[in-house]
DNA sequence: CTATACTGCGAGATCGGTTTCTCGCGGCGA
DNA sequence: TCGCCGCGAGAAACCGATCTCGCAGTATAG
């Protein structure tokens, strides 16, 4: 049964083009890539019987055939989640003008589900990118090695492949000591999600920056990575005496200081607050919003970029690491004395 | 020569389960399809025996030989927006609860590449769904028809192919009634990207207003879909004499308030500010952005719907339309008297 | 003038599955 | 006891490409 798509009309393959110029299919494949040589006069024939026909192979094929699909594979936790949206755009980029297609796998936040996703998503593609997993280590390190050529981003942990992460404890650093040198000393961190690599990162980056400012005091309070979780600990933060504010991310930080102005909690004359990633719409807000500054599109062609350095030579891990850079805006003052 | 996975294993494929099973390969197919009948001796034999050697069978293989791939494409202008990876989500969630993958293409905002790019991607799935295509209407006629199964989402004229559309005039005509209805008589609209469909709609919506309320002035002026768009219009948006303006898109609502608010052009006691989308930040603005609610995950949902309905029969071309509701907060407030 | 190299192309294997066709074998009715 | 029916499983075709191998036919060298 000759294979029809939707329209009813049959599909050509290149045995029709063949069939139509009198010559082998190994021809018309020869044709095609122009690899071999070809009398002049045939492919000449052959390339005008594919014109009219309207011959194009079929990927599919060409896939089996060659054991390449061209195509790469990522999994992210959420879709809706603009920081993915970022990255997916940056390698999505990268991958396009390298002839590479991305199949996009979202495996809806559940680390138990993920390890088989990366797994079958990997099945259909050259390479996959599994962008911060939720999956405990040892899911990871045992799946990883099953699905090489594989990209992990965002994962601290060392992984028995490529790794492209960004250092929020640098980050969360760097941000600390803005404040302390404009005088606070009791600082609120509005923590993430508990299992997220980001969160460990920064709790990482916070004690660094207790042990070296002695007189500092950083506390923490649960809160989450939302818009609504921001406002949500508005009471929390303003119960708390903390003379600063750190959002677990830009909404976070958003959602609180819509709050705040709400309550006439004025920023920064009453309290600072910063964010972290630098959302577009970090600098809308009145007053802007003093954040951390994540070049996701190009944590996204770095990935890409770690996945193409494997596909031309079989090198093992590599490892590339982005150092968000401070977005002071007005949101952050001087600490009130006393 | 046996194909190699990158850990230098080979990989396991249906012979080797029917060797080591010592059936035949077509036994190992029922087996795994579970249609016909084995012998449950048998099955079970070949079932250890693919537990043993960890066999599954190869997607690649599969679409090639049903002749489908379990997998739909989706075209965007460019992924960095937000509206589309809104809806891209939305696709993304629905078929991924059909056991579909879906296999993204960034066009670039390029008309020109757009129906080599639908082309090239349906030959890798089973179904396109095209968003706001940016190509001509005869470009569309004439691509849509090789590619279905098709689903064109946010084309407001007649395509031979599923449809899903946002009501944009209507969504507009809403805002601007409730305009009127606080006294406006001037208002001024930013424009979009000239060639857009959106923009196209916007300008039916608002010469029904004109229509509607004949002592009502509509201006227009070009500008733009982004944030800094917005911010570059405050200048001619203050000579407009007009009391409300109507951004094309939030982005631009929220910018051109962001300069309003620098500049000591109040919101909404001198100027009233509305938006479309309703993006997660406009209740964010201080005051809240007046804005349309536009269900773009919904609209994915649809698409998916549209083209699992295609699967389904071959039925032609059916039509979806999601009209955007009004979402009033406190930038838009009464007129000035005079 | 023959032996050799090279060029151009076709036959056929291969990739990893699915599916049709056919055949052997066992049970059952006449 | 013979023949028919049906079940279970293998052989082989097929999906649509790529690629190796070898065979003609021609050019070149000895």
């Amino acid at each position: 049964m000759a294979r029809r798509n939707a329209n009813g009309r049959a599909a050509v393959t290149i045995s029709h083009v063949a069939e139509a110029s009198g010559v082998s299919r190994a021809t018309v494949s020869r044709v095609v890539n122009g690899n071999a040589s070809v009398k002049p006069e045939i492919a000449e024939r052959v390339r005008s019987e594919i014109a009219r026909l309207g011959y194009e192979p079929s990927p599919v094929a060409q896939s089996l055939s060659l054991g390449r699909t061209s195509t790469v594979g990522m999994v992210v936790p959420d879709l809706g989640n603009p920081t993915f949206q970022s990255i997916l755009h940056g390698v999505n980029q990268a991958a396009a003008s390298a002839g590479y297609r991305v199949l996009v796998a979202d495996s809806g936040e559940s680390d138990v589900d993920e390890p088989a996703i990366v797994e079958d998503l990997r099945r259909r593609t050259d390479a996959v990118i599994v962008c911060s997993p939720r999956m405990s280590a040892e899911s990871l390190n045992a799946v990883i090695p099953r699905v090489v050529p594989a990209v992990v981003v965002n994962r601290d942990e060392p992984v028995p492949a490529a790794r492209v992460v960004v250092d929020y404890a640098a980050g969360i650093v760097a941000l600390g000591r803005h404040l302390v040198d404009l005088g606070h000393r009791r600082i609120l961190h509005l923590d993430g999600p508990p299992g997220s690599n980001a969160q460990a990162a920064r709790a990482v980056g916070l004690a660094t920056l207790a042990h070296t400012y002695p007189d500092l005091v950083v506390l923490r309070e649960p809160c989450g990575a939302t818009i609504a979780a921001g406002e949500a600990a508005f009471e929390r933060a303003r119960a708390s005496g903390a003379t600063a504010v750190i959002g677990f991310n830009d909404l976070v930080a958003l959602g609180l200081m819509g709050r705040a102005a709400e309550h006439g909690w004025r920023v920064p004359d009453d309290v600072s607050i910063a964010g972290f990633d630098d959302i577009p719409f970090a600098h809308l807000s009145r007053p802007g919003l003093t954040t951390v500054h994540v070049a996701l599109e190009s944590v996204g062609e770095a990935a890409w970029g770690a996945l193409s350095h494997q596909f031309a030579e079989a090198v093992g891990a590599d490892f590339r690491s982005f150092t968000p850079v401070l977005v002071v805006r007005g949101s952050t003052g001087p600490a009130l004395p006393g």
